[in-house]
This record gives C-alpha cells, structure tokens and sequence, in this order.
RNA sequence: UGGGGAUUAGUAUAGCGGUAGUACGUCUGACUCUGGAUCAGAUAGCCGAGGUUCGAAUCCUCGAUCCCCAGCCA
C-alpha cells in the first residue's frame, strides 16, 4: 500500500496538525478503529477506517483495531474475523494494535467501583419503563431516581452483587451521577452498567454485568493512549459525556472526541440493522452478495482495494450529511479496472454465426492484445473458425439511424480477426427472431485491417462456438429502486423498496479459451461489454462471473434516448446486455 | 417549545475578508480495431434578509430548512 503523503486536507486532518503544532498530545498521533463485532463492515465503515488508519500513517502515529464488544447479546466471533479480514484486505495494518473493550472489562470496574466511591454513581433499581419516564423529555427535565441518594456502602455492596450474579437481568442499574435537569439528555444521570447474563464471545460466563458503550469508550480510548477518538455525527451530543467521565476519573489520557458525517451511497443502505435483515431473510445470499455495499459483499462483485481507498479519498471528510452517487463508486473502479484489467472477448448473448466461405475445419489463431492501455501486458490468441457466436444485440435485420453493427448486407470487423458480411438470416418460424447468421468473410483482412483502406463502422467481440467455454455470467444493479431507500422508510418496510431485477443471472454465456481455469477475483475486461470478476462459486469446468461494472456505453445512451426514455441521471442501471 | 450540529452547481468537496475552484455526472466535438479509454470544450452554485467593511461564501444580527438526542444499542 501506498503512503500517501497528505494529498487531500480536511477538517480532522486541520485539527490533528494544528495538535501537532502545538503539541497538544506530546507530539504524538494514535487513532482507532473501533467496530462492533455485530455485522460485517460495509463502504462506510471503509471511509473511517482511511480516515483513522491514514491519519497515523501521515503523522507517523499508529491506529488501533479495537473491537467494541460490550454487548454479548448481539456480537460473534464471525464477525470479529470477518471485520479483520476486510481492514487487511483493504490495505491497513494494525501491527500488534487489536484489542478488544472486553479485556479492559476489569479495569472498566475498577473505575465504575471508584466513581460509586466518589458519589459519583450509584446503583439504581428502577425499571426500565420507569427510568424512562424519570428522564423527562426534549423539553421537559427529568426526576431524580429515588435511588440517587443511596450511601455508597450501599451502591458498592449493590453493585458487587450485581457482578456476583445476584440478581436477574433489569434488576438494577449502575447510573453516573450527573444532572437529571441537564438540556442534554446523556447528561441526565446516563446507565454505565446493566446486568446480562449471557456468554460473551471472548470472556464467555465469567461477567454478567456489562458496560455500556458511552462508558466504556472514553476509558479504553484512554487507556489505549489515543489521541483523537473519531467518530460519527450522531456521537456529537455524546461529548460532554466522553469528557466528564475522563475527568472523574485518574485516566492515563484525555483524547479527543471528533465526528464527522457517516458516508450514504445512493441506491443502498448503510444500516448494519437492514443489511443483516437483508441476510437473514434471504432478499441476498448473505453479506458476501455482490449487491451488498459490504467490504466483502464490493470484493466479491470485483471491487479492488485501491478503487475502494481512491473512493474514501474523493469523497472528503465534513460534518454535512450527504449521499454520494453510486456512479462515483462505478468512476472508480472503472479507472482502476481500465489500468489493470486483461481484454478478453465473451459473448453474453450467443448468436450463431456462420462464415460460409471459410474453410471447414480449418482453425488459425488470431492476435488479441491484452491491455491497451499497458504494452507490457502483451498478448494471447484466439482461436478463429468456420462457426462463430456473437451477441445477439450486436446483430439487427432492421437497423436504427446510428446503429453501426451487424445487419443483413453490411461489413463489419471481428475484433482482431476478419471483415465479415451478413449475407442471410435463418430466423425462428415462430417468432421471427434471428436464430443463425450467414456471412462471407474477406480473407484479406486478417488481424481486422484492410489494405485498401476501407473502413468498418462496427468492430465486434466475437467467440469460436466449437472452442469457446460455457460459463454463467451474473449481471447486477442497484439493490433499491430508489435513489434514498434509508429515507422514507418508518424502519421495517424498507424491503418494500428492494429492485426485483437486482440479479440477472446469464447460463448460457460463451466465454474464450484463455478463460480456463481463471481464479476466483481476477478480474477481466469483456470487450465492449464491462469488468467481470471470477466469482468463487467457479469450480472446475464450472466458470462463473460478476459483471463488477459495465463499460460506459453511449450507444445504449442513444438507444433510451430514442426509446423516448430520458437517460439523464444516475448511471449504473443495466444499460447494456 | 430543550440541547447539539449542518447549509457553496445535479452529487461530493475546496475556499479561513480581496476575481467561487476541483472531481463525478450531464451535454458537444475530436480521435479510435472496444459506441471503452484518451483529448478538447460546454453546463451549472454561495439558504434568505439585514448589517459591518473600500471589499463578505467568509465577520455580526435575525430568520428558514435539514440532521441527531428521550436504548439497560453502538
């Protein structure tokens, strides 16, 4: 991976400079990551964690992994190696910083025993519903808890046994001990500890009183020596919390909290809660389905890693909300893909056509540069012959104005081979449709260039039928229909919105010969048509492909046009194929 | 009606009192053995109203709109 110098500037960078300035944390930058092991990461866990892992990498600091695993009830070790994984995968390097908020849990108690010392929590026994109620509202203060003015030999033997299991789960509560009037409401008396009894991924039984996240995020941040602990807009009001906690307590460090607006990507979903929804009832085939805006879910589709950092790069870091179109994602790749990916030609569509006056059995291998756009790529051949296939919209009985492809009389090039001319349709006695192609090619031509310098409009990608490979090619497009689907939804109805044609899956693909025995996630060019990606369900003779992304393609720009569709606006639908 | 944030082209983001820039998108054209890529050009913006100032996107005042907070989630 790259070590970018500080190309791109933004307000969390402006403040960790201006700190180091002025050597406001002795000069020193630590950052952390720190993920909930409830789900897999997605695109917009990939914003923060460029944002953390690139700071320390600029400043010559270090960024933590840290699991905020304070919540047995919902976190699994899947997820912990899952989250691992990703980060690695997308390029960052924690060295020997992992940990986890569960190996700060006895510390974490420590502290908690402390504050209940400095009568600055205490143990409360109301109810869930009735904590509720004592909070007041937005507008209204709350009530003191009855059990606010507990002596502290009362909350500290309360509370020890709580942690010995003496009581069952919503018993009682360890609360700080604030402002129950505060404007703020995390400020009105906030739960740093309830009781659960249930097994914890890491600790297994021996806790049954965990944490809550606004209490154990500050100390571990603390703990851990990190400098500045960033983290997402909704956290904001959350602050005043963060730093009366550190300032209670005989912490190692104060850091400093700092938010920034989460990433929306148009056409998905950013909810852990929906996209493991979206898994659990089967609307994908798990969080690994191309379609899911996950790390692993982007990989799978054929998204590589510096698309994925060049992506966080463009899109900035500030404190507004916003949505980014998909289409910058598709920029990205694309412009990744183009550098790297080998040409090869596969027909999506197969149509047959035949060269009548080309010899029967005769086959000869034709030139096809790799990558256009890297000479030291080099080259392969394809086999040509008498029997072709080309894609059936490559080919037109009755052409439109524009339309400079295939059609009865006219000459075209197969890419790489020869001039050939349509000179009959067989067509289906039913429906009419083109079911075989006959045509003459010039013999002349050979390697698509003519020495009387007669031009072609239309270059075609072409296969032989008899040494081409079968393969299943898998198209996809936006998840929801809509460009906002997080937006009108109440919460559960979401699914509502979900694009029934998300998936098209295409059996009867003919692919080249070079294409045997590609390796799961390399990904090629398909000529004319997009990137394509060796999905891992390839096994054997058994090839399967992800279309990551199509190429541009004017043509069906002008085809909708005509169509009197309007094609402004949002890219990335199935234009093509 | 409480508190905390935010507001610059379609989208994202710069601009930090001195001609409002970049990227993506969209549209033109050139070129091309990928209707790709590339190249050239175009398009379009400071939430509003007052004020301070020689000069305001930037400072002040008032307003508008949007987002977050009433989990023993994070």
């Amino acid at each position: 991976m790259t070590t970018n110098a500080p190309a791109s500037t933004d307000f969390v960078r402006e403040i960790v400079a201006q700190d180091l300035r002025t050597g406001k944390h002795g000069g020193r930058v630590a950052t952390r990551f720190p993920p909930e092991p409830n789900g897999y990461l997605h695109i917009g866990h990939a914003k923060s964690i460029c944002l953390n892992f690139g700071i320390a990498q600029e400043n010559g600091g270090v960024c933590h992994l840290r699991f905020d695993d304070t919540n047995p009830a919902r976190e699994e070790v899947e997820y912990v190696e899952s989250i691992q994984e990703d980060v690695r995968w997308l390029g960052f390097d924690w060295g020997a910083h992992l940990y986890y908020a569960s190996d700060y849990f006895e510390q974490l108690c420590q502290y908690a025993v402390q504050l209940i010392q400095d009568g600055k929590a205490y143990v409360c026994s109301l109810s869930p519903q009735e904590i509720r109620e004592y909070r007041g509202t937005l507008t209204e203060p709350g009530r003191d808890s009855p059990h606010r003015t507990r002596t502290v030999a009362e909350n500290l033997g309360l509370f020890q046994r709580m942690r010995a299991g003496e009581f069952p789960e919503g018993a009682h509560v360890l609360r700080a001990k604030i402002d129950m009037a505060s404007p703020n409401l995390n400020l009105r008396d906030p739960v740093l500890y309830r009781i659960l009894h249930a097994q914890h991924h890491r600790t297994g039984g021996v806790w049954c009183i965990y944490p809550t996240y606004d209490y154990a995020h500050p100390i571990s941040d603390a703990i851990e020596g990190i400098t500045h602990s960033i983290c997402t807009l909704e956290f904001e009001a959350h602050r005043p919390l963060y730093d009366w906690l550190l300032e209670q307590l005989p912490v190692p460090s104060h850091p400093q909290q700092i938010e920034f607006a989460r990433l929306n990507v148009s056409y998905t979903l950013m909810s852990k809660r929906k996209l493991l929804q979206l898994v659990e009832q089967k609307h994908v085939s798990g969080w690994d389905d191309p379609r899911m805006p996950t790390i692993s879910g982007l990989r799978r589709r054929g998204y590589s890693p510096e698309a994925l950092r060049d992506f966080c790069e463009r899109i900035g870091v500030a404190k507004r909300d916003n949505v980014v179109e998909f289409a910058l994602l598709e920029h990205c790749l694309r412009e990744d893909l183009n550098r790297r990916a080998a040409r090869v030609m596969a027909v999506l569509h197969p149509l047959r056509v035949i060269i009548d006056n080309y010899p029967e059995h005769q086959v000869e291998q034709v030139d096809s540069v790799n990558n256009p756009e890297d000479s030291s790529m080099g080259s392969h051949t394809i086999p040509f012959s008498r029997v072709l296939y080309i894609d059936r919209e490559d080919f037109q009985e009755d052409p439109p104005k524009g339309f400079f492809r295939l059609s009865p009389g006219r000459e075209v090039r197969l890419k790489d081979a020869f001039y050939v001319t349509c000179v009959g349709v067989v067509k289906d006695e039913q429906t009419g449709a083109p079911m075989e192609l006959h045509c003459t090619y010039d013999p002349e031509t050979r390697g698509g260039r003519s020495a009387d310098g007669r031009v072609v409009r239309g270059t075609l990608h072409w296969v032989s039928a008899a040494h081409s490979l079968p393969a299943e090619v898998r198209l996809y497009d936006h998840l929801f229909l809509s460009a906002d689907p997080g937006a009108d939804d109440g919460g559960a109805g979401f699914t509502q919105g979900l694009n029934p044609s998300s998936l098209e899956v295409l059996t009867q693909c003919r692919v080249e010969p070079s294409l045997a025995g590609a390796a799961p996630q390399n990904c090629y060019q398909f000529l004319r048509l997009g990137y394509f990606c060796v999905d891992p369900d390839t096994a054997g003779e058994r090839l399967v492909f992800n279309r990551a992304v199509s190429l541009r393609d004017t043509w069906a720009r002008v085809q909708k046009e005509q169509q009197g569709q309007p094609s402004k606006g949002q890219s990335g639908r199935a234009g093509r194929v």
